[in-house]
DNA sequence: TTACATTTGACAATTAGTGACAAGTCAATA
DNA sequence: TATTGACTTGTCACTAATTGTCAAATGTAA
């Protein structure tokens, strides 16, 4: 099945919760406007914010930050052709270190 | 073996070229300090600059292109317990776009 | 020593990211 | 159709990160 990006992550658990967006804002300390642009891709959340998001969605941390990490590397890579080679090399770099 | 990082890279390929930093400097007209620091990794290159070198040195542009992201991936997960995970799950999610 | 290649550190310039605010849309309902 | 509440959008200011230069330092070979 097709993987979730962060935004839609956190924005599925914040509506299986039935919380507000100013209401997770209100917990992360910032802007109503701000939580709704990383909801929506807008804006990259921080990795401090991921920490708190995960608490108050009451899910894993490490699964949600994997979620987040994985958005950065799909922004980086989805625009090029040779993104599976970039993977494939990543990966046999950071194993052998 | 060991996979080389982007800096290794075009240092050795100069080197086999015997070209000096301040050719390959003129080349992109750049600082010499500046391709200094980006083969020891001090810097990073920017793209535009990546084709230029892959012209100079001779070399696939592709396959540099491959090295200079997989810096940028290596980079982001170097520290990261999860790396493993976020790049299968990078994957899955550029395959099914 | 001189000459040349490379590196280093400090700084300036440029670019990208962060967040707030105010105004806007949209839907439900009084 | 006016009001309310939730969310979205655009713009701006501020900050942080990146990129590059310059001058001085280091290394090295003749």
């Amino acid at each position: 099945m097709k993987q979730e990006n962060f935004g839609e992550t956190i924005r599925r658990l914040r509506e299986k919760k039935g919380l507000l967006l100013r209401q997770v804002a209100a917990a992360l300390e910032i802007d109503t406007a701000l939580i709704s642009k990383i909801e929506r891709g807008e804006r990259k959340a921080q990795k401090e914010q991921v920490g708190k998001l995960a608490e108050l969605l009451e899910i894993n941390t490490e699964e949600l930050m994997v979620t987040w990490l994985s958005d950065k590397i799909v922004d980086l890579l989805e625009e090029e052709p040779l993104a599976h080679k970039v993977l494939k090399n990543s990966e046999k770099r950071l194993k052998d270190k």
